[in-house]
DNA sequence: TTACATAATGTTATATTATAACAATTTAAA
DNA sequence: TTTAAATTGTTATAATATAACATTATGTAA
């Protein structure tokens, strides 16, 4: 058989899904993702789910937590989604990540009463966003 | 028919729900939910999803979303959960409701590249807890 | 190359989380 | 007391996610 999607580091059904994602403009839920992929051969949740999986671990997307969606890193520093920061519009779907150095440096560095540090964050922050506004 | 348990401002089964997740050590999921309350007359889920999105709404519980769980508002200051902030053990299953105020003033006074201000936040932070460590 | 281990895929079934829709009852308050 | 709003009860179903197992593909090292 053929073999020839592994230039890079993705597996085939990971970059179709990957692409998919990469190309919205919004959030994409799973079987929205499973509908769309369905004439490429991927035909059941756990093809998708799998997929999503890995490119969460390996930090190409990150899940919106409060939406159940994916989204594509627009960001290169945060490779492991170990610190992700989200701006969600309450009003639209829009949600933009955000790279803020400073905010990531305050929450990275963070500790609580007792003195504990964290590994990993993740942020959502909710509100309008411009065209809402 | 009786109506002795509106001394406070929850509903029958709001006040049977809380009770439950105020009691708990742990973040309680909607379907734990629904089965320890069977006894008490909710019989469906709709019932506990009901009396869940008000609480949330008034802020005596919030849902850690990347959980699907909810827990009690230990924060006296959060009663409409605009500015929340969680630490979750990767380990066991802990959560403690973070109420350190430099936090809720630097996220709560953040705003990003375009200026935008966001009116609500949840930050989840992940580790282990003093215990698992 | 071959052998082995690991990763990825395909497939069916099922578990878990959440809401729609509608009827009835309770409560607040005009 | 009558009206509106909130809450409850109920059945059905939608939406999200995983278990389990068989198969194929890929990377590595003898
Ligand atoms: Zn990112
Ligand atoms: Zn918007
Ligand atoms: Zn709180
Ligand atoms: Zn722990």
């Amino acid at each position: 058989m053929d073999k020839m999607y592994k230039e890079n580091n993705l597996s085939k059904n990971q970059q179709i899904i990957f692409d998919l994602i990469n190309k919205s403009s919004e959030p994409l839920k799973a079987y929205t993702i499973l509908f769309s992929v369905q004439k490429k051969g991927i035909k059941a949740p756990p093809q998708v789910y799998r997929a999503l999986d890995k490119l969460v671990e390996t930090g190409k997307i990150h899940k919106i937590e409060s939406k159940n969606a994916f989204v594509a890193c627009r960001n290169s520093n945060c490779e492991i989604s170990k610190a992700t920061a989200f701006s969600i519009c309450e009003s639209c779907e829009m949600v933009d990540e955000i790279n803020d150095a400073k905010l990531t440096k305050y929450l990275t560095s963070f500790s609580d009463k007792k003195g504990t540090k964290y590994k990993r964050f993740n942020l959502e922050f909710f509100g309008l966003c411009k065209k809402c506004k």
